[in-house]
DNA sequence: ATACCATATTCACACAATCGAATATCCGCA
DNA sequence: TGCGGATATTCGATTGTGTGAATATGGTAT
């Protein structure tokens, strides 16, 4: 029900493609247009223009017109600058025993807060 | 072709559902069983279960058998802490203009950085 | 106008994701 | 052993996503 989730789930469905993960990660270096980003991907033009209306779609990029190019780049650099690092921070995975668990749950019911 | 980002993707996609969201929030709370969660976000147990596998072969989450109940947990807590507090930024959308995208381009190119 | 370059859109198809319903499995207990 | 509660899996229908090919649009220069 709540719509937090419903826009938050939007945002990262726009990201969660490997050509579009690179499309962002290319426009954090610097402006791009579309056929730089061709280049440096080697993927087809209209594949990247197709992938750049989805990520103008979730307002994560937005251009300016400059004669025939349009030069791309990121509408909110720091929000990808931070999910690119937060990606590859390599956290590592933990695995917790039942014993913790029961103590963490024991902790939780004395502290009232269910 | 480079395999970090369709890694990265598939975090992503794992991520991009608001119902999975929603488990990774209550989540972050504490540990839960799946008829908790099922309460919680009145989402039927069949499909809770569904998302719970798909965060689980993502990584994201795992359990520790108690009897009868699986207590589901993250398996990368600051992970999603800062996944979910990025999300909730709200970082502004910026418009860039073409004499300030023309003046970017100059100072890279004078940089050499290409 | 025309020709050319850069970019976008449409179409068709394959493939993946979602969800409910039904069913299966696993566990503790009588 | 058999029952009941908790959780998982399978199946089928629907919908969504990704992609290439072809085509369209818009700009610039001649």
């Amino acid at each position: 029900m709540s719509k937090r989730f419903v826009l938050d789930s939007e945002l990262l469905k726009a990201c969660a493609h490997p050509t579009r993960l690179m499309i962002l990660n290319e426009l954090l270096a610097g402006v791009k247009c579309v056929t730089d980003i061709e280049d440096l991907l080697s993927v087809r033009q209209a594949n990247i223009s197709q992938h750049l209306s989805v990520l103008r779609h979730a307002k994560l990029v937005d251009f300016a017109q400059d004669g025939a190019l349009r030069c791309y780049y990121l509408s909110r650099p720091k929000l990808v600058r931070d999910l690119l690092r937060l990606l590859n921070r390599g956290d590592p995975v933990v695995r917790r025993s039942r014993e913790q668990i029961a103590a963490e749950k024991k902790r939780k019911m004395s502290c009232a807060k269910v």
